[in-house]
DNA sequence: ACCTGAACACCGTTCAAGT
DNA sequence: ACCTGAACACCGTTCAAGT
């Protein structure tokens, strides 16, 4: 019990607590995110973190998964979505996929979070109107439009959960890699003789190759 | 080893009583697992379906982690890899990854767990060899190789985890559908003109134009 | 070596009660 | 309307103790 309603000197030995509201506590919860991850992100923890308890939240938020749900659409109001001036289609639709993956690489968890959860947030409606927009700027008919779109985020949102799933992996010396790195060339010649070239280049290249590859077999498959 | 030892009698009166493996402790995790869900899946209830304490599991398994990627190995023991007579190595290939996402589909959960866990069990690596295999047998350089194959497994990887999503909402009247066909003509339009398009096809049909647009981008993008 | 009861340190969610 | 203490029904994991 801390209210000690009207004082003056309450406010000055609790600075910090602000009123409660979702706003408050999405900030909250991405701060943990962004501090323990996935992992270490609980109701509890945010209400902790805003000097409640669990049950207060419940007055803002549904429940665990509509708080992810916000979460993942806050986050991706930093997206960028490049002005019709930036260049043709293609490069405007490259330019807002790199944005949409450095945004889901920037916070850990979040990868995983866009593949769990179907956002209908104004952030992911945002994306898609843009995306949708550009690939028919491009002059892809409307049947393959919704499909291309829907491979497009999906592949920079499988490559932002791999990461992320990577990340959470913090066995002694990349137990994966080195997995991959003994297997024998008599059983696995061709795992053995590419062994090299599987861990090669960063997330950013990899995109940068697969958005490449996207729009190229876009184009050339009916 | 169902060692009975010597009496009977002790068998009658616990009949289904088997002694405790990491076989049988996969099959009852993935009976939990097709039944439940991933959500209704924990330890506690695999321990208690072979009628025993949760404690008793760590002698067969490190942790609920390693439990999951053992299950998800055993599971894609399914995967029918084509033997090099049935056909072209394109046709080889789409036939692979078709039944790697039926394996994935056949089991809810599963898709999320694959996106998850980074397997380096025995049948991840022989998928992986496979692919490898095929893509080099196409005649793509070594450098695409690699990259390419991470491309086509996590689209499948990627389509299996967003149908399991899907799955997991039991929303009134599927919302995200509901939410996406209100979309207002005026801010939306692209969402709003392809309002009917979005969510055409079935899982089978969707990978099937994936994977020839894969197929494609990767022949046409050094 | 294998198994287990009991405990530890957590969870999300609900609900009656307070303001 | 907003907030909360307390409880409920769970979790994964550890550990001393048993066989």
């Amino acid at each position: 019990m801390k209210t000690q309603s009207s004082k003056i000197l309450s406010r000055r030995s609790r600075p910090a607590k602000a009123p409660l509201s979702v706003d408050a506590i999405l900030s909250a919860a991405l701060d943990i995110l962004t501090r323990e991850g996935l992992e270490g992100l609980s109701l509890r923890k945010v209400a902790a973190a805003l000097d409640t308890g669990p049950a207060s939240l419940y007055v803002y938020v549904d429940n665990l998964d509509s708080l992810l749900a916000l979460m993942l659409d806050r986050a991706l109001g930093k997206v960028v979505i490049p002005s019709r001036a930036k260049g043709g289609w293609r490069e405007r639709l490259s330019t807002l996929l790199h944005s949409y993956l450095k945004v889901l690489l920037s916070i850990p968890g979040l990868g995983q979070l866009a593949l769990t959860t179907m956002s209908s947030g104004q952030n992911s409606l945002r994306g898609l109107e843009a995306v949708l927009g550009l690939l028919r700027e491009g002059g892809i008919d409307d049947d393959r439009v919704a499909w291309a779109a829907d491979m497009l985020s999906l592949q920079v949102v499988a490559v932002a959960a791999e990461q992320d799933a990577r990340r959470r992996q913090a066995d002694p010396l990349d137990s994966f890699e080195q997995t991959l790195n003994a297997i024998s060339a008599r059983t696995h010649p061709n795992i053995h003789a590419l062994r090299e070239k599987l861990f090669l280049g960063t997330p950013r290249e990899r995109i940068r190759w697969a958005i490449d590859v996207l729009i190229n077999g876009i184009l050339h498959t009916p």
